[in-house]
DNA sequence: TACGAATCTTCCATTGGATGGAAGTGCAAG
DNA sequence: CTTGCACTTCCATCCAATGGAAGATTCGTA
């Protein structure tokens, strides 16, 4: 009767309680007591002593002074040779150094991750306005400028699919409305990069460029400045001139 | 009779065995097949096939379209809260970038890890030498500029550990003699700087500082060069500078 | 296009490792 | 000293992991 296909949604349980775990490492706490760990992952105490004693042993938590576990040594290695690490960000550093350089601005690079924006990485100095964004951050796609060239780039089923749940509205001049939304990211594929005005932190904007290979759009590159700073052609000419170096350097590799 | 103390050396066998195939994903590799991961753990390929299924219904694997599994971006983010990325890297990297730009030249950042130096972060341009080092890799301590700062700020029974094991050579330079390293060393902690001389790498050279914690040594900071370019007095002063600087950012954290 | 080899996926009876409640330990505050 | 909280260890039960083997795919080669 059923066609069957048993395995394959391997039941593992004690790795994904594991991975689970680890999860609970996030922007809101990167150091954690047993308790706690126990209470987020609702894992009976003892077992999720066992479990965090292998990840002790193994590198993937380290156990301070404090007795609160934080992600280890290990696992960051490990990390390190993840495409996203080991070809995307090695890639585009030198462009994305030199278009700090140029601009002193909050440089970022994101990907397109689980239906939001994955920040790979951020350059920010002393010069540049304070942002949200960080690395390894997760931030919605239609309030952020790289967020509107991922998803302006996707086909459009997964652009539908994107509009079809309710849309946050971090400040007043977040776009929620799906029509207003479906035309600035029509614009913004015609036009070949997007304009945020104020609409994740007020007071500021971004601009944003698609790092284009074959077509599809693998990242994009952004930059965040204050309103008043927010000179869109020199901007664009910057950014693009940064992303076709990033192409060729992604080529080469 | 005996002690006891049964329990803390967790028995997870699975765990255990994950780790040991993430572990897998090194600079020597970082797309392995099925075959490849199950010859390398020395598991039996069905029991690999599982962990890995799970580890993608995860995201800390994925695999392409070549079936060839690569770290994913779930264990990528995890990574970005590691103490080493969320406090010391993030601390670092506008000093360092500074210096790179100051300099042109290899900029290295590295911490103490299994007996290695970890590279934390590189920064490398077009106008600076090719290196072996790469964010995420671990290299000998005697041979390197940050490694030999990283030795020398550690108590006298590390060191001695360090140089009863048998020193790895390089190159013909590299200093393998314990007495030559014991006397290098303190001349590292009494000047508050280590030289390099074609001990990593023939042709060049490189000046490390510490990155000094109320008196631990955390990090070090060090500048790789072409041997003809290597201008001691100067790079020191440039190192040292961004050295203070980053003291400065992680007290501030 | 067809074949064989290599690689990958699924299955399932067995069993040993994971499970979690409970008891034990240690520490800090009242 | 007592109480409470956070953590660690223990152990009898049982179910999830195990891995060999068979089936399915993919790939290279003729």
């Amino acid at each position: 009767m059923t066609p069957t296909r048993v395995d394959s949604g391997a039941p593992t349980a004690l790795l994904e309680r594991a991975i689970r775990l680890l999860g609970c490492f996030g922007p809101a706490g990167n150091a954690l007591t047993l308790t706690e760990l126990a209470t987020l992952t609702r894992l009976p105490l003892s077992s999720c002593h066992r479990i965090t004693a292998t990840l002790v042993e193994g590198g993937f938590l380290t156990r301070g002074d404090d007795r609160r576990y934080r992600v280890g040594n290990a696992l960051w290695t490990i990390a390190q040779h993840a495409p996203l690490s080991e070809k995307l960000r090695e890639s585009a550093l030198p462009a994305l150094a030199r278009l700090y350089e140029e601009s002193g601005e909050n440089i970022t690079l994101a990907v397109l991750d689980q239906g939001q924006a994955l920040y790979v990485e951020r350059l920010m100095g002393e010069r540049s306005i304070p942002t949200v964004s960080r690395a390894g951050a997760h931030l919605p796609l239609h309030t952020t400028g790289v967020g509107k060239v991922l998803l302006a780039y996707q086909p459009d089923e997964v652009i539908e699919h994107y509009l079809a749940a309710p849309l946050s509205t971090p400040t007043p001049d977040s776009i929620a409305d799906p029509d207003r939304l479906r035309r600035d990211l029509r614009l913004v594929r015609d036009r070949g990069y997007s304009i945020t005005r104020q609409e994740m932190t007020v007071g500021s904007g971004s601009i944003a460029v698609p790092i284009l290979q074959d077509g599809t759009c693998v990242a994009a590159v952004g930059v965040i400045v204050h309103l008043a700073r927010l000179d869109v052609n020199r901007l664009v000419a910057t950014l693009n001139r940064a992303a076709s170096t990033i192409v060729a350097e992604l080529d080469r590799a």
